[in-house]
DNA sequence: CTAGCTGCAAAGAATTTGCAGTAAC
DNA sequence: GTTACTGCAAATTCTTTGCAGCTAG
């Protein structure tokens, strides 16, 4: 797993600094520490005091010229949440997303929409518009407020941990929707060396879901709670759904049958599918956990739609 | 056409004056008048300033105060644009919208997108979470900005006249598609009896269009310059072009072959999928023209699909 | 006549600026 | 030894509040 430095963010503030003739400092620095070790959307103030209490002789002005700098350089983004108050919110590494924001109790929930932003693309494209960026924010009553229950707001989370999380849940569920298919093949396939190649198949599929699901297990280990955390990446089922090609082509009777070659063309087109939509889908993402498991799924996609075209060549070169 | 009293705004909010036991008073109303006077996005500062072109006597307080209550009754909204200045703008018989905000010039492109009201509605839906408003706010270059053009910003226009030109221009674009598919009909089919229904029935829809088109033309004579703001509804095309039924299952060896029955009943398959698809379309929007424009639609296109319902009743009555 | 209303001034809240002493490079 | 930085106080901007006199119902 591709552990990342403590620090690399203090590497490009610095990168920052240097290149706009600026100085590091002790207040620079301990600022920066200090945003980066707290989660959640944070006020100046909400700094400032956390700051203090490292250390009071830190004014609340350099707090405000700091963030600034750190906003510019792309480990902070500033947002409204409508309440009039400015917040910061880590930035770097940490996938672009939208926020659903209680009116009552001001609990936030965070969250990823590809389609959302496919929309707004199509919309801005119409207009002879760049855009740079984009606010999407829902106001409403949260269930507990709605309930009137207290408010029992969770520990903040790192968001790039929940990314990663639900990136290899959508793996995960491209893998099963794969297996179902294999699986359903399987019981039905009038050919039985068709059904020994799906065999095969089926076993490294299985390998490599398993893989996947203690991937998931190990980060839901190293970060409590956060498998309670609300979803945070939205994608669309259906669209995994058009990846898995139709079996009705092989179908004929409510017979099924497929021969080895059929099995294995079968397959590759799924994986095949699978690569690259999830290729293109992590494009959609600047560098984080994330993106690099979307990433890393499609590469063994592809590899799998590789092995498996390999055996055909190999078992078509078999004469007869 | 529904004409509309000319300050409607004015007794919706005499309406919540009296609910609240609040008085009205000279400085109220004139605050009401400038605000409803004055197109686009306006912070308290530019109403402040139209008021006092009126009256020199009005504070700035009271303007702070009557915005508050024109926001509480519904008659303005409250917004914000990323300058950190609120504005307010026209809500009353005003669709909900988005914006697309230049960050260099601060000119704002106004947006309806009841795809993105959908994706909002999804997600919202896997959190226990009741969504009041939302606020979706696309910043970057525009056109002019990007080329280095001085910034020719148009007059602004009254959102509600452009929601109804762009209500217009959607079920012109619907009647067309419909009699693209009777032409295409009409040219191809074989049965001559079936012909000469199609012709009765696109004759009808001929009148439809062109009315539709001359109340388009209306209110673009009415408004000057209205045909040139840009796209407000962002319709999609591919949900209207699913309405036009698939002339498929009359094909047989590339002939078409319609008798009288059928025609009747393709036609009337449009005709109702058309009026379930605007009323359910119309209902997605607040108390507006553009809204009254889809009904009316929805309307004509059952009036159509009843008296074509009428016509097969009779035809199937005739014996033989 | 009794609310609520207005407009002034003053207070708040969030953020920026001016400046003198201080600390990086 | 420059040059930028810090922290204080003061200024600025947008908005709300307190209050005395005013006005609508």
């Amino acid at each position: 797993m591709p552990a990342r430095k403590p620090k690399e963010e203090t590497e490009v503030f610095y990168a920052y600094l240097r290149q706009n003739g600026l100085k590091k400092t002790y207040q620079k620095d301990l600022i920066l520490e200090t945003f980066l070790s707290a989660e959640g959307h944070l006020s100046v103030e909400d700094i400032y005091a956390l700051v203090k209490k490292r250390d009071k002789r830190v004014g609340v002005v350099t707090v405000f010229r700091t963030l600034k700098s750190l906003t510019a350089c792309g480990i902070a983004r500033e947002i409204t949440l409508g309440d009039g108050v400015t917040r910061f919110e880590h930035r770097y590494h940490h996938p672009h997303h939208h926020h659903v924001v209680c009116t009552s109790c001001h609990k936030t929930i965070e969250f990823v929409s590809p389609e959302l932003e496919r929309v707004q693309h199509e919309i801005v494209g119409r207009y002879q518009f760049e855009p740079m960026h984009h606010v999407f924010q829902i106001y409403g009553l949260c269930g507990d407020c709605r309930n009137d229950r207290p408010t029992q707001d969770g520990p903040k989370h790192d968001t790039e941990k929940v990314f990663a999380r639900d990136a290899l849940r959508m793996a995960i569920d491209m893998e099963r929707k794969g297996l179902e298919l294999y699986w359903s093949v399987l019981n039905r396939n009038a050919d039985s060396a068709g059904r020994e190649v799906l065999e095969s198949i089926v076993a490294e599929e299985e390998k490599h879901l398993s893989e996947l699901e203690a991937e998931l297990e190990t980060i839901q280990r190293q970060e409590k709670g956060l498998s309670e955390v609300p979803t945070f990446l939205h994608f669309n089922p259906d669209e995994l759904e058009r990846l898995v090609p139709d079996l009705s082509r092989y179908q004929c009777d409510s017979e099924l049958r497929l021969d080895p070659r059929a099995v294995m063309e079968l397959a590759m087109t799924l994986e095949q599918n699978a690569a690259a939509f999830f290729k293109e889908y992590s494009e959609k993402f600047m560098e984080t956990l994330g993106k690099r498991i979307f990433q890393r799924f499609a590469d063994a996609e592809m590899r799998h739609y590789d092995m498996i075209s390999r055996r055909l060549d190999a078992f078509l070169a078999i004469p007869g």
